[in-house]
DNA sequence: CTTTGGCACTCTATCAAAGAGAGTGCTAAA
DNA sequence: TTTAGCACTCTCTTTGATAGAGTGCCAAAG
């Protein structure tokens, strides 16, 4: 266990590196902290946490910067989360609430709150497909076998996707298919109209080679979950940071924020567990992220978990405050979401 | 008027820019292009060709680069077109052809074909909303004010917008005014069905106040145009060139990627003007793209534009293969949006 | 036993000077 | 008009010297 007064070096240290960026020094901590030991001690403490593998040392005479397993203690025992103001309490309610009839206008905004008040990457992963509730679905012919789907989930929710049918169905059957669905499903989560469906199949295996059949069959690539939609704002953010002035690292990290499926995989595990999570450095399995932190936080209908929104910049970011903040966006979301379901 | 070997000189000077990224010195371009002149007369030339406007000079002792308008010249005059091998043309048509029925797809492995074939960042603006021929629309009530607006157009292209409505409107009325829209209006581009509606608006003024009058109303927002779509894949590649290593350059372009509305005032004019464009350097009236060279071609039905597809990257880009790559993939695109209208 | 001041030591970052290299412009000869 | 030759210029890289930051350790003080 660290003592009092290693405690408060360990966050000084990491304080000072999160503004800086630059290795911390004995003195520079004294000065700042106004500790009311010398730096000579300090400097022992300093030796005695590099030892305990929590700080490293890029040469022999330089500062310390804290190590994974620094920050990985720092942010579990000695984070002092800076709850976000009143004023920014209001804002982000506000600029939420605005369009609350537009899902994705909402999904899109609280990422750029998330991107602009921590000055990082702000990401959104919009409700996964299997939560979403049904309001209506709707068939149209495009041609002979392209059959375009529309479903309307709550919350001006909207899903549409082209399916070639293997036979040719007339929009007429299909119209009849969209009425059953229409009149004895909504309601229903989609993923949890998929199951019935298969349900009914089973049930009806009579009918087999009629047309409604052929469309139940369709039904299975109409309720396929979707690739999850991810709104990512403020990716220029971290161009202000020197760690990533590497144009390799810049490069992969670029790749990541473009190829969405890799965050996608990335937030999966906070969608699992349900809670509030921030991941350092090489605790993240995607290496195109590993000089990363991410704060991530599930937002959340009842007890089901919808989507994560989660902040993403260099480690060295202020934990203090951007927890407060993901996990206020998430909880202001989880409402607006949740009060008209 | 240049002469001959003057434009020898400079066609070899910027494809040996074009590759190296360096200033291009006389005893280079005598070696590389084993011209019977020795390097001290394509020095005299390349000297002519400086004070002329087309080349600049680092510093006394440097190599020569193109000027803007060395670029222009090049462009407009020298720029021998390497057509598309016969294979990569059969790749693209196939990969576009593979989702003939999504047309978000085709756009956007549109864009992922110009930036991998090309190594510069590819963008395709969606055809606009006002061109799109109107197929099928249906209004959902999400709540008592709100209205969720579908409207299908041709080849499976799907808009939709949460409208709030004044008044409340009954989910019957919208049912009723969208099956008059959809037996009356079908065929027509969105633009004219938009056009036709103030016209029946302006016949119609005995109804007002009625019901069917707070619709058309409505309508209005309902064929409002969209904000530009557009489809833009790999920006990364940009990292690639040594011209965007300063931060600020690439902040400032990074910027413009992800703040679109940019990139589609930039590219209004190419829509405007329905032909092949190549702009560089301060043609580019964003400020952000300064630094770029573009590459951009309409893709159009019969003889009305649709969108544009374009690349972008540093003005030392392989035009005379770009090009033809922007023009073909423009073809294809045209040929695959107008064979079924 | 802990803390502290002092001091030698180490490593980096910065700057100037020097030298190599690339490329030009000019001149005089072909 | 073309070309070879050469002086000149500018950059880039290397080298060496120096200042600065920060540590580790030791011996003295508490």
């Amino acid at each position: 266990m660290l003592s009092e007064r290693a405690k408060q070096v360990l966050s000084a240290v990491v304080q000072m590196y999160i503004t800086t960026g630059e290795p911390v020094g004995s003195r520079a901590v004294w000065k700042q902290y106004k500790f009311s030991i010398s730096p000579a001690t300090i400097r022992n403490i300093m030796a005695d946490l590099e030892e305990m593998g929590l700080f490293y040392q890029p040469h022999t005479s330089a500062g310390r910067v804290p190590t994974e397993l620094g920050w990985r203690i720092y942010i579990d025992a000695l984070l002092e989360k800076r709850p976000l103001s009143q004023k920014f309490r209001k804002q982000i309610r506000q600029s939420l609430k605005e369009d609350k009839d537009n899902i994705e206008k909402i999904l899109k905004e609280s990422s750029k709150i998330l991107s602009s008040y921590s000055q990082h990457a702000g990401i959104v992963v919009a409700p996964k497909f299997s939560t979403i509730i049904l309001k209506y679905i709707e068939f149209v012919q495009l041609r002979k076998n392209s059959i375009l789907t529309i479903i309307v989930g709550n919350r001006g929710m909207v899903y549409h996707r082209v399916i070639s049918a293997p036979t040719v169905i007339s929009q007429q059957d299909l119209t009849r298919f969209a009425n059953y669905l229409n009149t004895s499903f909504t309601g229903l989560t989609l993923g949890e109209v998929s199951q019935r469906l298969i349900e009914e199949m089973k049930k009806d295996k009579a009918r087999f080679d009629t047309i409604w059949n052929k469309v139940f069959q369709l039904s299975q690539h109409m309720f396929w979950p979707e690739k999850e939609q991810i709104y990512i704002e403020g990716t220029v953010n971290i161009l202000n940071y020197p760690e990533f002035s590497d144009v390799e690292t810049l490069k992969s990290l670029l790749v990541a924020f473009e190829e969405k499926s890799i965050i996608a995989r990335l937030l999966e595990k906070t969608m699992r567990d349900a809670k509030p999570q921030v991941f350092v450095g090489s605790e993240i399995e995607q290496k195109e992220l590993r000089e990363c932190g991410i704060v991530a936080s599930p937002y959340m209908s009842g007890d089901s978990v919808l989507g994560t929104v989660a902040v993403i910049g260099p480690i060295r970011m202020n934990y203090a405050s951007v927890i407060p903040l993901v996990e206020y966006t998430a909880q202001v979301l989880s409402e607006i979401l949740a009060k008209n379901e």
